[in-house]
DNA sequence: AATGAATGAGCCTTCATTCAT
DNA sequence: GATGAATGAAGGCTCATTCAT
């Protein structure tokens, strides 16, 4: 018996490759259901074989990049127990994996928030739940230890992340003006600047 | 009876309303002109009188949007030539901008990129042009006096404006776990702090 | 202005005299819209602008149907009020409606009852509960006045109807061996034996 | 080990019977091939090892139900040669096998016309023109005897059986308004009304 | 006998848009 | 300016059936 898994993986793989780019390069509304087809070189019952509808397609996208992320940066965290060093590197992290995911980064960027929200499963809501949990922990620790400013949680959220979004955002749309690799260096020092504890000198 | 300006742009801005409404409820893709009929209590044949197709009232939507936050923006920057009270203050006004105009921030956040991008005409474009040339001359000035970090355009633009939107949009999805007041303070100063000339301390 | 209801009102006839037709022809379930849709020479559109569903284009045929029969059948029991009369010529109307509206009889008799029931409205419901109550007080002075034999109104209904609905059901199928007149009058007379008085010899 | 037979009767009855309660809850047109593989626990595969299509199942059931019924019936004519008593006792017969098989009678009442007459076989043909050919010489015995009133063999039917159908349909929809062995006897009686010979009084 | 992945034709319905009045 | 009937292309999804294992 031929492995089995090795063929239906790869159908599935192939049908949630092609949807990626479609959705990139149209959108997720305009994107149908042939079209993946098409470029899955699979059968219309075969995508309703492995997903339940179009918007499952999405959702699996949508979690796999998610998943993959968050498992990357908790990594770096681990590594970078210090603020000084962690902040930036989540930084870096952050563009750095959009970078090597683009497609993936495009597609979760697009904020297609009523159709992912609607298909989100109790699973990932728990891996959102632990996920918070842990990086919480560690800016608490670094807050504690008077290595990092103690700001509120929205903000802090918004001043580290928030640029590199959108520098990332500006990457993928082809709007910046200089290779990403410079502004992501000014980036990731900006936001240490910005949660840098008063006292410390940049 | 009325004017008769009064009563066209009456209907004019009922349908805009509906369909800012809608969009922010349903999203673009999944409002349709029978909904925006309905919720403006127009006929179908008199939305297509004010507006080419439905993409025209998104863009619409749009430049009015824009146009009226560009305005606004350079005014701040008008009234507050120096950056440690401009870079502040523009952050404060963006989320400001936001908490004004609810919904037009909503539906402009949203990103339908495609959608909106393909009926930017060459008014907007000329619009974009004259703000994009303002701001760039106000920081220029601020570096060349010293007052700002001299940043890349790309890296400077994520730095300032990038926690306010993710903010705003954190605001906008309820995820907020604190009144936006608070972190919009923290963003505004963080924004100062990273974009300082390098000897001044915050 | 050309008188707008007449040009409406023919295009939704034709709708439901196509799909009276083909539902006879084919099934219900077998006939789809696109048949419909040609046997009218309307397009797609005009047919859901007109009927909310397919199941809606069944439901109408069937009221309108009902609503007919019952009209008359009421009128049939003015006309004679006392049952001697009265129970052959309802029978004998009941056959005589179905020879007169073959296709609507061989659609109401084809039992969608899972479809049309879904579509019934409270309309139609009154209508039934005025149709009931003015049979049964027809049967029931009838009763008081010893002229009908007092059976239980569930045998009673199958008993004087019963017949008449195999009948039509048989020609209708064309199992018939003899024409259908003869055997109307047997059924008919047969229905007065059946619920004659026990005292009166037929 | 369960003997083999056993173990693929079962599978087959199981589909069946997981087939009957569908098509009488949702309709055979609304009752899916994968409705039915999962209320019999069984594969696609297996579904269409036993049963040619869909078509198929029906029929079996149908054909079942039928010999079962013409079987039963014919013996009720064995044991009652005389009009007299076999009239009635065909009647309560008939509402009496439904009763033990409700679900079978609720099928075959539903009049698919359509879809089961294709899959009529010639079988079926030959089992039908049987019990029609005893059932006819034992009305044609009791006719020629003058024990039963000489009626057309359309009117007869209808007379006899369309009264006991109509019954049961009322029953199986929950129409009626009293236990239906009170209906049952009348409607048995009311029949030999009907079809006694002249002279003889009920 | 059984399994279940794969197929692909086809269906109901939606919806943006047009146009006669 | 307004109305709403009409259009018809297109889309998501279903489902009976096949077939390799």
């Amino acid at each position: 018996m031929a492995p089995e898994w090795s063929t239906t993986a790869a159908r599935r793989n192939g049908i949630l490759a092609a949807a990626l780019t479609l959705f990139n390069e149209k959108g997720y509304e305009a994107t149908t259901i042939d079209d993946v087809r098409q470029a899955a070189a699979a059968s219309t019952g075969s995508i309703y074989h492995h997903f339940r509808n179009k918007q499952a397609i999405a959702a699996a996208l949508f979690v796999e990049g998610l998943a993959g992320y968050q498992r990357e940066l908790l990594e770096v965290f681990r590594q970078n127990p210090h603020a000084r060093d962690g902040v930036p590197a989540a930084v870096r992290h952050y563009v750095d994996w959009c970078m090597r995911n683009p497609a993936l980064a495009r597609f979760m960027l697009a904020g297609r928030d009523f159709e992912v929200r609607e298909a989100t499963t109790a699973a990932v809501r728990e891996m959102n739940a632990r996920f918070t949990a842990e990086t919480a922990a560690w800016r608490a620790r670094n807050v504690e230890r008077g290595e990092l400013r103690p700001l509120g949680g929205d903000a802090y959220l918004a001043i580290v992340y928030g640029p590199a979004r959108a520098l990332v955002r500006s990457w993928l749309a082809g709007r910046l003006s200089a290779p990403i690799e410079e502004a992501t260096a000014e980036v990731a020092s900006a936001a240490w600047r910005a949660v840098a504890p008063p006292g410390e000198l940049p």
